[in-house]
DNA sequence: ACGGTTAGTCGAAGCGTTTCGACAACCCCC
DNA sequence: GGGGGTTGTCGAAACGCTTCGACTAACCGT
């Protein structure tokens, strides 16, 4: 393996100077630049990221520490741990993934000590969490993807909550809904301190509020039996509903099998709105969801260039950015039924041409959505290799 | 931050002792050692990742190679990243994430030449795939999860595909089914070197004549519409097919949506059983799929500890696993339906019964799989914070 | 023609560990 | 009671890079 040592005697010039190549931290005539270069190449150089690391002070690794229970890791959160790694990797830094949760602060203090990590991506983040004190004394820079309750001088990207709801209940009043239940998490999942559970359900209310609309919010634990509860709860209290907007992918499931069970037909009789949920999981369901999408990676992207700006230009920059997730409307929504049962025929003539040409139609309103983020859709290119998992 | 020069001179001993007794690689009295542990813990000590990278030509990282494309990762690649980075976080590694797919050989071959990584990890193996050499020749130590064409002298773990589709036939088999079709990935996808595709078909093939039936395999591109296309070519081919096994998992949620379309009702008309599925996804449909679980955080614990063995024991130990996919029998398989309906009206019972107490029942043959591997189904624990995605 | 910049290069001092050779002290066995 | 092992400790030399201070040579305006 060759060192700057063997480049620099090749080359005809000191160690610095090939060092000063490599780095441009001076400047470097043309001539020399070439002859080390040359050098280099005819040697295949590749620096010693070890040595680079201890003498720069610099691991250029990055560190993404999400809790890692044995649910593993959803489509979502998928998407954005491939953006972030991808981002990272054009910026020459590398992603490490560390399954370092709110809990265990000391593995964590051990860790940033390390000086393993330039900085740090925190995933599943809490309303408090305490993950956020241990690495600010450890003086190493962070980013969340979500928020604390607190974000005084804390980076962090998060979905626009309310922008996303506001918008699926535009969607649905606009197609006539006037009783809309809306489908949340758990009570206990609310309680504990889970940011989005309990902005969404505050989005809610605003959103039918504008529209002159009663809310309605059911919880529901996430599981596909929660999900049944949940409709059975929703239909003793609002008989007369037309639309589901559901915040629990794992739930809405449940709300489907439990709609079919009954005899209900989807979207003819009921429409079903799922939010925060992936291209992947929305085309399984039969009709296909019409759903929130998740700008995950573009989530991952925008994080790690938020922390890399903190690292290369500005450490004590700020930077709090909201992304919406963009409407896509697919089989699930439809017109509310009326008594006469018209817009419920014009609903299925439509829905079937719908799902014939297999394309999505997206909403103006979600158009700004960054284009990177749409890929995976219907009507994608087809996988070419191997997929066991879901996708 | 204390290095190990303070807390030789506050332990009142040289820096090689200091070292000696972090590493244990020499003798140290008793003594000795407590001082200079005290002296650790006083200065809140912790080693420098990198100075000792450097020193020890050590990086104590490993890295996960796996193609990441805009689908991200499915819910069976995800296990294994988790289970990967929890067997090598308790054996002191990290873990880093390189999105590196066997096309960009050269990023692959600097990545390995800048020695950081200490061993590798390969996803998605292609039965001729370039990365192998490329880190043999950099002399990277790796482990395989997944097989290549030829293995001789490479580790690897990977799934029993012939075990796994004799198991699911088995089952088939057993509850009267003759008539069964195979729905695998897409002829391309075959034809590009997938290895799993191309195994499974062969195994079906064998396990059906076993038992003395005709085998019937469909190709199928990823997709829900692939599904619904396969299952009318398979229909047309066998009118009388009373079960579908599905290796493709994008598909089988089409095969699903396209029978119910056709009025056929599962399992009553037609069982379908999904291959290499986690529990997640299978529980998805209704009724829950009868699937077989991959061992995905499994065969990431293994992979790991067949690379560390590598790493620490002994360096030219070649570990060759296979593990099996566990029989899970949910609501998507019964009876086969016979002429006079006598099947069909026991399987709809068995079938509500089984719904309702939300068990499933795993055969006797797919008993060995691995405890650690069986989190996460139906009766799991609720989830109490939040999820986004699907788990 | 002269101080003052600036561009270009070099040597050397780190960065914080591991590891090797040396050595003193002790123990054991004949 | 002297040779041969251990055991425990130390000093110093790496490990392969970055970065600082210093130096030379050209270039500038005056």
């Amino acid at each position: 393996m060759a060192t700057m040592h063997d480049v620099a005697r090749l080359a005809g010039v000191s160690l610095s100077t090939v060092s000063y190549v490599l780095t441009g931290a001076r400047p470097i005539s043309q001539t020399t630049r070439e002859k080390v270069l040359a050098a280099m190449a005819k040697l295949d150089y590749q620096p010693n990221a070890m040595a680079r690391g201890l003498a720069s002070r610099r691991s250029r690794i990055l560190g993404l520490l999400l809790p890692m229970d044995d649910r593993g890791l959803g489509a979502t959160e998928t998407a954005f741990v491939t953006g972030a790694a991808a981002a990272a990797s054009e910026a020459g830094y590398h992603l490490v993934l560390s399954p370092v949760g709110a809990e265990d602060a000391e593995d964590l203090r051990r860790l940033a000590s390390q000086r393993m990590l330039d900085g740090a991506l925190l995933m599943e983040v809490r309303l408090d969490d305490a993950r956020v004190p241990v690495l600010r004394e450890a003086g190493v820079p962070l980013a969340l993807i979500g928020r604390t309750a607190d974000t005084t001088g804390l980076s962090y990207v998060d979905i626009d909550f309310a922008q996303t709801v506001t918008d699926a209940v535009v969607h649905l009043v606009g197609l006539g809904h006037r009783r809309i239940v809306y489908v949340n998490h758990s009570a206990d999942t609310i309680a504990t301190g889970y940011g989005p559970a309990a902005r969404t359900g505050e989005a809610f209310a605003a959103a039918m509020a504008e529209h002159g609309l009663a809310p309605l919010m059911i919880p529901a634990e996430d599981s596909a039996a929660g999900g049944r509860r949940a409709l059975t709860e929703a239909l003793a209290q609002a008989p007369d509903l037309t639309a589901v907007l559901a915040m629990n992918e794992r739930a809405i499931f449940g709300i489907l099998g439990e709609l079919a069970g009954r005899g209900l037909t989807v979207p003819d009789d009921v429409s079903v709105v799922s939010m925060v949920t992936s291209p992947q999981v929305a085309e399984l369901a039969t009709p296909a969801l019409t759903a929130m999408a998740s700008p995950g990676s573009a989530m991952g992207r925008t994080a790690v260039q938020t922390l890399l700006r903190n690292l290369d230009v500005d450490p004590d920059e700020v930077r709090q950015q909201l992304l919406p997730c963009a409407l896509e409307v697919r089989g699930s929504s439809g017109p509310a039924r009326t008594r006469n049962g018209t817009a419920r025929r014009r609903a299925a003539t439509q829905r079937r041409a719908r799902r014939s040409t297999g394309s999505i139609l997206t909403e103006e309103t979600s158009n700004a959505t960054n284009p990177q983020d749409r890929g995976g859709g219907p009507g994608g290119r087809a996988r070419d290799h191997g997929a066991d998992g879901m996708r």
